[in-house]
DNA sequence: TATGAATGAGCTTTCATTCAT
DNA sequence: GATGAATGAAAGCTCATTCAT
């Protein structure tokens, strides 16, 4: 009966589940050889459905693709969304923070780690995506650390100096150790831990003023 | 008779300088479109031949890419090799000069800054490029910054810290500008004077013991 | 009734009978220009569909030309195999009635007689056909032949000479038949019938001993 | 001195002969792909110069195989005619030379094996070639053969029978041969000095009357 | 004579997209 | 909802042919 119960439900379970399931053979198959190159043939048979399956679900390619980055990128979205949230009013620590959670983002998101390497790859012809991405991700983070920074002048707990005012640096060593595991891993093994180690003294030690 | 002589040359030379013709064209039309989406009919159209002189001097679309990204690769190549010799034996100084440097290559060789996005998007596709790429460019440089840090530890101009011992740190930033400045340059305008100020600012700061 | 019932099965039956509808069409066309000249879409035009149907049922020229060559020597296969069945432990009337039956094959089946024109002309492209052809028809005829001269020997039917070892020359005729209707035809009309009356009358006649 | 003759003569000998040797080459290559999949250049390779050279001497590609055909025959056209002229007036024993004749031209004569493959597989492209190689090659023989044979039935030393009005017969061997050694060499050796011993014997003994 | 560069028509092959079932 | 057959536009690539030098 149970058996019969969970035959009955999970037909109409993993149908409901199919769009999902397509998305995230999409995005194996886009991560494997970009967009151009993905045959949609590939990802219907990554999903376990057929070509006409897709199109059912999608409007078409680039549908597919938009959707796919929307899907995969939601996780990283709320999770930022969420971060914000509760760091707030938390002075220059938000720094130390900021950091420490964007490096967990990187190393243990590959979902996030290879839609940056998507978007970079395909931002001319997703303007819209970049957008997006830059709407829900980076311009809260920015806005945030840009109050900070300019709070922590203020308050003389951080130097008056002109990396206060680019809050683009604290997003640098994210940003370069994404690329350099995207794209130089099998060259340069890298230790991660490390690197946000060292990306944390440079930085704080570098904001600080010399009697802090 | 100078022109009479140019032009008498003119033509064997423009022969013998199609290839390199082709290349610049197809460089352009990789950047617009990407790899797998640019159609060599187009790249044709701009060096202003047909597709089968494409196929005359080269063996394929692949062997196209790859020569492009080595031949506009070269004169970087070629200037960060002369940056390096030219700098030998200047102690920590090397730091500043090498964000200097590695910040003019990015803001004035779009053919730098493209080929760098291009390598990112078709990493997977291209390996050998990759590697030859970080083997010509990015190592030379990481081993001498390397020398520079223990250097500068040792003799106690350089704070003994973790950050002394990830160069990756020093090329963090000029490839987050890159980012920057290919994916959001749009939305997000950059001021790349003032984000190498910050950004010198920063890590030589954040590197020199607090005394020296 | 059972035309409407026909037209209703009419279009899954056509639909199956496509892949052998397109095998049709390109043995004409291939039989028309040989293999290399032949265009897919002509073969295409000839069937009914667009190119792309071709590539949806095969996966290339070469395995259309391929699955062709099996599809039309089918029958061929087919009724050789029956003849030597239906012919076992009759003696040297054998020779006789094969030579009736190879006759009847080329003259009659314009697709065994084509075949062989393609297999000889594209037999360095095609080595696999040809090994194919040469062990589903020719050898078990060979065999065949072979044993009955041998067996035609031993009861002194057939005379103890080289050509009693040499069932090629039973052959002879009806391949040097098909080379003449294939290549010489308008130039030098040929009676079929009297050469296979010539054929009959030499070979018997030069095989069986004087007082037989 | 010799050494500068030499030279000055070489040079104008050779290039005399680069027709020649474009042919010799076209054969080659010709045999290896047939006329359509052949390329000029793979030609022009072989024979040590460029394609522009073959449109030097050639039309086109359709006149370098005919003209291929035309040279490559010729001493096969002036061996048979040799024949022809050699044994004229020898009765019947004409049957038996003509089988050894035939046999040796085979056998001995890549040139002659080749061409046959060709003009059986290129017959419908290239009529006129086809026609040229009977009007010099078989039509004489034919001749001859019908002549001789018609000849012996008169004088009683060949039986009246339908085999000696087929002429076609006395080349059926050599043919199908030849076919052998092209297509199924392979999978099925053949011996072939064994092969024309029993074709002699069994044609000569099938034509020849019993108390003879 | 001979060449090498260039052309452009044409071919095979791919694949996003459609649609009857 | 889902499928598989079919389409057709387009892309990569080939190669006979031309021609200035």
């Amino acid at each position: 009966m149970t058996i019969d119960e969970d035959c009955k439900r999970g037909t109409p379970r993993r149908k409901a589940e199919r769009p999902t399931e397509i998305l995230h053979a999409a995005f194996e198959e886009f991560v494997l050889t970009g967009y151009a190159a993905t045959r949609l043939e590939d990802v219907a048979a990554r999903a376990g459905v057929t070509k006409g399956t897709i199109y059912f679900h999608f409007q078409n390619k680039e549908n597919v693709f938009n959707q796919m980055v929307r899907e995969l990128s939601k996780p990283m979205h709320q999770r930022t969304q969420q971060f914000l949230d509760e760091n707030q009013h938390c002075g220059i620590e938000f720094l130390s923070s900021y950091l420490d959670f964007s490096y967990a983002e990187v190393l243990e998101d590959r979902h996030a780690r290879e839609i940056l390497r998507l978007l970079i790859a395909e931002a001319t012809r997703f303007p819209d995506l970049v957008d997006e991405h830059f709407q829900y991700v980076l311009h809260p983070v920015f806005m945030r650390l840009q109050q900070t920074l300019a709070d922590g002048v203020r308050d003389c707990r951080i130097r008056n100096t002109p990396a206060a005012t680019c809050p683009d640096l604290l997003l640098s060593p994210m940003l370069a150790l994404n690329v350099f595991l995207l794209v130089f891993a099998d060259r340069k093994p890298i230790d991660p831990k490390k690197h946000l180690e060292a990306a944390k003294d440079l930085i704080l030690y570098g904001l600080l003023p010399r009697k802090a």
